[in-house]
DNA sequence: GTCTATATGACGATAGAC
DNA sequence: GTCTATCGTCATATAGAC
């Protein structure tokens, strides 16, 4: 792996655990084993870099949502193939997590990917459930909301029971229609 | 108000706006137009007075939802109450952006209060959905996280929109059970 | 109680040698 | 491409006068 690239991903762990406003460019150095001089040579600075991690976290996220939802089966057998699919709960949503971060928000380049890949999502998701649901747009929110907000409560638990119990709830609710 | 409250008021405006790490002493100070050495007179440091901040924070949060949870009414006329009161959206909720902040979570002190509360919102919410539902603990957990998970939503498109479809669409599934 | 002065280190970046 | 030196600012206090 290039030193660009290695700095793209200890920035992209970063930023999961820490956010923007947490995350230093000493530390990124540090995490990627490369210095001061190197980074700014690859990097013109912190936001520069940022943009290079989220944008590679947002094709990720998608990629791996598009594996279970255009998998074979029905609308709720690939629903529920995604929403149970292996996670690190206890981490949060690595796109989810920076919109609480006002300094990502305020930066148009660094926001419009976290915006389109929670709208795509939706839609997506909204495709899905077209199968059983006429008017899906609602429910295909609901659904993305569960999610995100069943991390902040596994979070505030440090337990992943609230987001399998959020998540089951859901489902019971969806599979009863 | 005195100065302490002044202190108080402010950190906690700070916290929701900006989080923990991206709080300063200074900006505290500046907001509760107090100096460096009357905040330090009176709370220890920024931690003492996050804890102060929260606290606060968190007894307002359960007073309010006991408005609408406690309300006459059906339980589905009380959580739709609760679910479509007033809010302001795109800052999202004060105490679940809480859990995004490691440094908050990392301290058992300034942890306690978040867990407590959101544990408390779960099983209050279980309590009025017992009932219509003869286990309403999942579905407990999936309106509070369908709650955390719209502000996420909210502030990822910068509009209330999708906040609104996600409890539209959790109020559809509930009701028409 | 509130003020100003001072301290130590981190942050985010630039400059220039190698 | 990478390194070290340097820079101006902010973060988070402590000390002591008033």
């Amino acid at each position: 792996m290039s030193t660009a690239d290695r700095l793209i991903e200890s920035t992209r762990e970063l930023l999961w655990e820490r956010g923007y406003t947490g995350t230093s460019p000493k530390a990124i150095q540090h995490r990627a084993g490369a210095g001061q001089g190197s980074m700014y040579h690859h990097f013109a600075g912190k936001p520069d870099l940022a943009l290079a991690a989220i944008t590679r976290t947002a094709e990720d996220l998608r990629a791996r949502a598009e594996e279970q939802l255009s998998a074979p089966g029905t609308a709720i057998e690939r629903v529920t193939a995604y929403l149970r699919r292996e996670r690190d709960v206890l981490k949060g949503c690595p796109i989810g997590r920076l919109t609480q971060d006002p300094d990502v928000m305020a930066d148009p380049r660094l926001r419009a990917p976290i915006e389109e890949t929670l709208a795509w999502l939706r839609q997506r998701l909204a495709e899905v459930l077209r199968e059983i649901e006429p008017a899906p747009e609602a429910i295909a929110a609901t659904v993305v909301a569960v999610l995100q907000g069943g991390y902040v409560l596994a979070r505030a638990a440090d337990s992943v029971e609230p987001f399998t119990a959020a998540i089951d709830g859901v489902l019971t609710l969806l599979t009863a229609r």
